[in-house]
DNA sequence: GCCCAGGGAATCG
DNA sequence: CGATTCCATGGG
């Protein structure tokens, strides 16, 4: 399918090498292949206009996976007498918090754990050509279902190292249903946390990952060693009240301004 | 050889 | 409770 979204004070550049998602690969000429759970598209931006090629879903799909009907606008002047985060909307007013699939994020995020996001996107590539299903632009992410089929000596093929133990406990309760991923939408950052922190090698930061990218929950604040530099750095005496008007994009303008040395 | 990476569990005081 | 240590792997 091929199709065109008309955009506002939007980067898809930003949005995707603002350290969210893992699932994307430049090609030729400013376009992306990109993947999200089982769908997959080219996509390119040329000023007001997302192009979109080969998708493999209508257009609906992709208006919410990017949160368009979302006034990001009204977000970012939230921000407005914080002096570094303003800076930090000015520069990077393009960022939106996609809406990601959560059994995605979870695998994403456990993997995350303790490494590099090159090394991130490797494994989860790997993943995906060794255990999702072939589409026509690559592979899609494979499900709870298509992973319990697989073992401990199987994800550590794949050089997943320690963590391997994590997804095989994260499959388990997320098949069975124990921890029941369907549930966790409007609940709150603390229901949610207690939820996802049943699985094996879940702790805070994975889980706060999943609320703000898989369930676009604006309060999550995922804090990681660059997010603990900034507050260390800019918020030692507390969170601004600016912050804490939305603190999923502050922290996510944080972490960006820090790995860029912009701030 | 060292240190670090979108951390978490286990252990110890 | 907080602080320390170990965990696999690859890049700098």
């Amino acid at each position: 399918m091929k199709f065109e979204i008309l955009v506002k004070n939007f980067s898809l550049r930003d949005t995707l090498f603002c350290g969210q998602c893992f699932r994307f690969k430049a090609v030729e000429d400013g376009w992306f292949i990109l993947f999200a759970g089982n769908n997959s598209c080219y996509v390119k931006q040329v000023e007001d206009s997302l192009i979109f090629e080969r998708s493999t879903v209508g257009k609906n799909f992709w208006n919410n996976y990017f949160n368009f009907t979302t006034n990001y606008d009204e977000i970012f002047s939230f921000f407005d007498g914080d002096l570094i985060l303003e800076k930090l909307a000015k520069a990077y007013r393009g960022i939106r918090i996609l809406k990601q699939d959560p059994f995605e994020t979870l695998i994403s995020f456990i993997i995350s754990i303790n490494n590099n996001i090159p090394r991130i996107k490797n494994i989860i590539e790997l993943l995906c050509k060794q255990f999702g299903e072939k589409n026509k632009n690559g592979y899609s992410f494979p499900t709870a279902e298509r992973l319990k089929r697989y073992d401990l000596i199987d994800f550590n093929l794949l050089k997943i190292g320690f963590r391997s133990k994590y997804i095989v406990d994260a499959v388990d309760r997320v098949y069975s249903k124990e921890v029941d991923l369907k549930n966790l939408y409007n609940l709150s950052v603390e229901k949610a946390k207690e939820e996802l922190m049943k699985i094996y090698g879940v702790g805070e930061k994975v889980a706060t990952c999943v609320i703000l990218f898989g369930y676009n929950n604006m309060n999550a604040c995922p804090v990681d060693i660059w997010i603990k530099r900034a507050l260390e750095k800019y918020y030692s005496n507390g969170a601004t009240k600016q912050f804490l008007r939305c603190p999923g994009v502050a922290q996510q303008l944080l972490y960006y301004g820090m790995k860029n040395k912009y701030i």
